[in-house]
DNA sequence: TCACATTTAATTGTTCGCAATTGAATGTGC
DNA sequence: GCACATTCAATTGCGAACAATTAAATGTGA
């Protein structure tokens, strides 16, 4: 008996793997992003970042980074280039000078006009209702988290 | 008075980004992973080049990318590090010669047997029922296909 | 057959992402 | 007040990820 699929491989199926489907997504969510964040002239980790500070201006490195999971290795240098296309400024806190505090300049501030169209153009991308995207965002989001759990452990 | 948040800033919110929620899914998925594939010598990536090997063997670098949605551009060096470790071997294929041929070496195979243990503790660490998971990963590869439809046109 | 387009990997350059280390600033216990 | 640990950002090194280009092999049409 030939063995064309074997049940004990299932577990290790890449099309079994919830993993793999994520990975798959974020890499196809990213390529619907990248002509729409190229008119903006940002990436998609910098259009996150200008998330948080457009919605929170002002804060240290470090409160960026736990709100989008990344550490200083990722955040300086993406920081440092926002810096150089003056979308944001880089300053030491006067009261604990181990922070640097991160604004938006008036072009940063500005962009936020302009990324407007950006979500509308993600929606329609995705062929699907509001409502259903904000049911998978929650059930991902509530997988992530126990994900990040088990990490810190 | 004082808009502390307005509605019309909602669709810039980040917690309101299903992007978002798919891309810290799988950096918390990587994080994971990390411990169980550093016993195998293998990073995420490439055990998913595993994963495709594992099913069927010798076959050109074009179809590795696309079962991963990856290009050459990724995949070679990718593969030059798993030839190096002694498990892949990558030769010419002598009906076209462009081609480039990947098989497993007897340690690639090998590594299939202890790789079993993974999918095991991802499940333990996403704390949830296997139905579940099996649901969630068929909504977001439908959403991965037609964010790719959105793009291939 | 010969010019031309297509296919396939490889290469180059830029940007993440993270582990590990460094160094400066701050906080704590004694 | 002083040794000590902690916190925070920056740095270094490695491995993706992808756009753009290159180069070789193959296919196609006149």
């Amino acid at each position: 008996m030939p063995r064309k699929t074997s049940a004990a491989d299932a577990p290790l199926r890449l099309d079994n793997q919830i993993c793999f489907a994520v990975y798959s997504a974020a890499h196809a969510f990213n390529r619907v992003y990248k002509p729409l964040l190229d008119r903006l002239g940002l990436t998609y980790p910098q259009y996150l970042v200008m998330l948080v500070l457009w919605e929170r201006d002002d804060v240290p490195v470090k409160d960026i980074g736990e709100r989008l999971f990344l550490d200083s290795g990722t955040l300086t240098p993406l920081l440092k280039r926002l810096e150089a296309a003056h979308l944001v400024k880089r300053t030491r806190s006067s009261e604990d000078e181990r922070q640097v505090l991160i604004a938006l300049t008036a072009q940063g501030h500005a962009l936020k006009e302009k990324a407007r169209a950006v979500p509308q153009s993600i929606l329609a991308a995705s062929d699907c209702s509001v409502s259903e995207l904000v049911a998978m965002k929650d059930e991902i989001v509530a997988l992530r988290d126990r994900l990040n759990a088990v990490i810190g452990e």
